[in-house]
DNA sequence: CTGAAAGCGCTTACAG
DNA sequence: CTGAAAGCGCTTACAG
């Protein structure tokens, strides 16, 4: 079981390798009869480019890496799975890194991570994608990135983003329609982008509706399961309680039900939830969960996308994704 | 900011570039000042060796695999992690690869999968490690695998497994310490080896304290959640009812709190659970899972450790690990 | 549109 | 114990 190269394949289509070459890469200008001799050698013997051969000689390393910084197991679980399949059917490799973009030295930890492993570009997700010092080191490392849902506008960056406002007021619109007038907020931490602008979202949903926001009772969270439960406790405990509570991820949405059953609350005939995200968690939980669907999937295509283009000069860009009501078990009229 | 080689360090130290090859791959017989100015050149310069060329000239690709075919999310994740440190620590990249064991095309699977990428060895886990259609495949083509808590003797393959029966045995004199006499059971899938060891050890274990195993009301998972869910509500239907539940894995436990909150059960008062794994999922309930804890973390360790000594001629081997009891608030002494 | 040459940055034998 | 040569399997310029 012998290896098989390019000169094999040469040789066996009677061309020379740069048309192999040519053919593997889908580069233009290459005459169809031509084509077709190559791709039937390659069926024939079964040849599959060496990477290794190629990233040497290209001089680039043909792995993209996602940068990690988020408190939701189930929401990386997601973007891991997301951008994984985009970076196969690309022909990449993905290579996961994880960074404390809270500590001091996070610079140094970037100079580790892209020093030590040659990548072709990086998808940033948040709250690293909002660092100053993570941008910086990508910037002078000179390596291409693009954002994933930034909470601020980076001149020149590329990003993908998904609506979360619009994804918010469906959700206010569902459990209003519903018949809840009292509600509980439970933001996420203040260095993640989508803490403020989903906060406001829900808040401007419901001044709309005619609802006064200073009623809503507020929570801060930290995007985990474990903050979801002293949230949503704290917010249970109001008097007169909340009928709905909106957690801002799925994963507080999930604390919320374990507060829920330690307070006697039952899901949905005392208390509707709703999460954002719907990540793996949503199914987790009984009943599952009504939340929005944050399209990852789509998402991480696209940015891997983006990345691939910047190699080929094209211009990055800012892509933003439409999010989907997921009416699920959580939701009920309020009693009474 | 220009690429440094092995031959800008060679040329720094005053050396051939083999010595410099010689001192990063660690090989015998340098002498310790060559060594040295190497080590400093190298620590100057800020010199990487690139993967790449590495890869082409050893004619190795730096490269293990782990083969999922498992329906636990948490499980699944906990390994990723696990495998990935290991093989950061040792210098590999970690590629994950996904099949469907119980497919008719299983051998067809691995033909790709051992085909496109160019993997130095694999870690398989259940139940892809007792599949014979692709321990064949593995085999064929030579690859270098050792297997994660396998159901079967295997003649000469590594392994690494935890002892289940042990932690099964804690799980139950907990259990029983607390008071516990009635019990429910819900297996995992009969194509994984764990379902059948872990029931027996349970069923064992109870019989050892002058229990009558017949008594126990089981029912059959997937080890997932949501079969947890079913088995969780067939079992809390029983009468009399189980004071306490096994679940052979942390997520079918976590779906038995699941059916629990549906029928008004509370837990610890009411019902305890036990799972099996402490897999995240387990401190994503609440109260929080009592479980034994499998130590993923190392066996991942152990399983990267035996691939790359097989790389050095040495025979593979068969480690097995202990198990802990981790008691957490979702067992408390029976009511009444 | 196609090809022959050079070279990417390492490691593997092979000398000494 | 150390080094000079050859080569891993591709791609990048450069010709034609």
């Amino acid at each position: 079981m012998k290896k098989v190269t390019i000169t094999d394949v040469a040789r066996h289509a009677g061309v020379s390798i740069k048309s192999v070459s040519r053919v593997i890469n889908d580069e233009p200008s290459v005459r169809p009869a031509l084509k077709a001799k190559v791709d039937q050698a390659v069926a024939e013997l079964g040849y599959r480019p060496n990477f290794a051969a190629r990233a040497l000689a290209a001089g680039r390393s043909f792995f993209l890496g996602v940068l990690f910084d988020n408190p939701s197991a189930s929401y990386t679980l997601q973007v891991i799975n997301g951008a994984y399949a985009a970076c196969r059917a690309a022909g990449y490799q993905l290579v996961i890194e994880n960074i404390d973009a809270a500590a001091r030295d996070v610079s140094a930890q970037m100079e580790d991570i892209l020093h030590s492993s040659r990548l072709d570009g990086m998808i940033v997700t948040p709250p690293a994608c909002d660092s100053e010092a993570v941008l910086t080191a990508l910037e002078t490392k000179g390596l291409p990135y693009v954002l994933l849902a930034p909470g601020h506008e980076e001149p020149g960056a590329s990003s993908v983003a998904s609506n979360d406002a619009a994804g918010v007021f469906e959700l206010v619109r569902h459990l209003w329609g519903l018949g809840h007038r009292r509600f509980g907020l439970i933001n996420g931490p203040a260095t993640h982008g989508a803490s403020h602008w989903r906060r406001e979202a829900f808040l401007n949903a419901l001044a709309e509706r005619g609802a006064d926001p200073a009623t809503v009772v507020m929570a801060d969270g930290e995007f985990n399961f474990s903050s979801g439960i002293g949230a949503g406790l704290h917010i249970l405990r109001q008097t007169p309680r909340p009928t709905a509570i909106f957690a801002q991820n799925d994963d507080m949405a999930a604390g919320v039900f374990a507060a829920a059953a330690q307070l006697g609350i039952k899901i949905p005939d005392d208390l509707s939830v709703v999460g954002f995200d719907d990540s793996w968690i949503a199914k987790s939980v009984w009943p599952e969960l009504t939340t929005s669907r944050q399209p990852i999937w789509e998402m991480t295509e696209a940015a891997v996308q983006l990345l691939l283009n910047r190699r080929k000069g094209e211009k990055g860009g800012n892509q933003m994704f439409e999010c989907t009501l997921v009416a699920r078990g959580s939701t009920a009229p309020p009693r009474g």
